[in-house]
DNA sequence: AAGGGCCTCAACCGCTATAGA
DNA sequence: CTCTATAGCGGTTGAGGCCCT
């Protein structure tokens, strides 16, 4: 299907806008206040479509837009929000006052992707991170390393799935050891009855592996409202991110760990999805994750 | 001085989401 | 429910400036 152009009428200015132009627009949005874009050029007296002027006005000439070079708060912040949200600039916009989706978009694209190859040797490539040092020009996935406090990462989009996916059965307790990766929980050593069957304790040492950001002291210092969000929605609201973020028990570098696990990780996304990912683990049978893991929050509750 | 390559960033394009008729 | 207008988002483009040879 052909999209009808934004801007089909004849007469229609394209390319950089002149400082009368941006009079014209300041002007008219300082008399009229913003909206009603369609009709805003003709009204304006401007030759321009109305998106054109709606991107100059949220890009360039808002008052609260705070321009010249980022501090390095403020590419630090970036820097975290990317590796969590991925290319969602908007999002990061919000975070950083006076700053724009675009100008973001291109401060990272010019800056802070060459920066990160450069300085830690990593792909800048959102949540995986992974390490670029491999022989094969394939990226490696380095091991992990068990001494420190933070376990290696994983994605909290991933948690934020399988926390809303389970959030009615999950406890705190429960969801603290998945975090931390405290596999004997899930071991057969602690399934004398066998009612767990192997393979889904297989399968949730493998989510304890692809454990997020955020080891179990962080978990229970966080305030309850902020967990209880957590647990309950899709995505975590920017409160409840921003005291993650805050949290001092969080590494600093906790972006650039890497994962031990992404196959799995991106299968168990998949299946979270709904996209009908397998898991298949010394088994010819087809293992569905997310009827394991029912399957297995059963067992505990009896 | 010239010109070619690279870099930056404002602006545009195409798409989705949402609200309202 | 469908359609249309509008807003918003992320990816891409290209003009202009800078640097190097």
């Amino acid at each position: 299907m052909v999209r009808t152009p934004c801007c089909k009428e004849e007469g229609i200015k394209k390319g950089a806008w002149t400082p009368e132009e941006d009079q014209k627009l300041i002007a008219y949005l300082q008399l009229h206040g913003e909206g009603g874009w369609r009709t805003l050029p003709e009204k304006a007296g401007l030759k321009r479509c109305g998106k054109s002027c709606r991107l100059r006005w949220a890009n360039y000439l808002r008052p609260d837009i705070k321009r010249g070079e980022f501090s390095p708060e403020e590419d630090d912040t970036i820097i975290k929000l990317h590796a969590l949200k991925g290319n969602k600039w908007a999002a990061i916009a919000a975070s950083l006052a006076g700053r724009t989706d675009n100008e973001i978009k291109n401060y990272w694209n010019t800056n802070l992707k060459k920066r990160i190859k450069q300085k830690k040797g990593l792909d800048p490539i959102p949540i995986t991170h992974k390490s670029i040092n491999s022989s094969t020009g394939q990226n490696a996935i380095e091991p992990i390393n068990n001494n420190k406090p933070v376990r290696s990462s994983g994605s909290a989009r991933l948690l934020n799935r399988v926390a809303s996916k389970y959030a009615a059965e999950f406890n705190r307790d429960l969801l603290t050891g998945l975090i931390s990766g405290n596999r004997t929980v899930f071991g057969d050593s602690q399934n004398p009855s066998g009612k767990i069957d192997p393979r889904d304790s297989t399968l949730l040492n493998k989510v304890a592996e692809t454990s997020v950001y955020i080891n179990s002291s962080t978990l229970s210092d966080i305030s309850d409202n902020c967990f209880n969000e957590f647990l309950s929605n899709e995505e975590i609201s920017d409160n409840c991110f921003n005291e993650f973020l805050s949290n001092e028990k969080i590494s600093d570098d906790f972006m650039y760990t890497t994962i031990d696990n992404i196959e799995f990780m991106e299968e168990l996304k998949g299946i979270l999805s709904g996209s009908g990912a397998e898991v298949v683990e010394n088994s010819s049978d087809e293992v569905n994750a997310a009827d394991e893991m029912e399957f297995i929050i059963g067992c505990w509750n009896e």
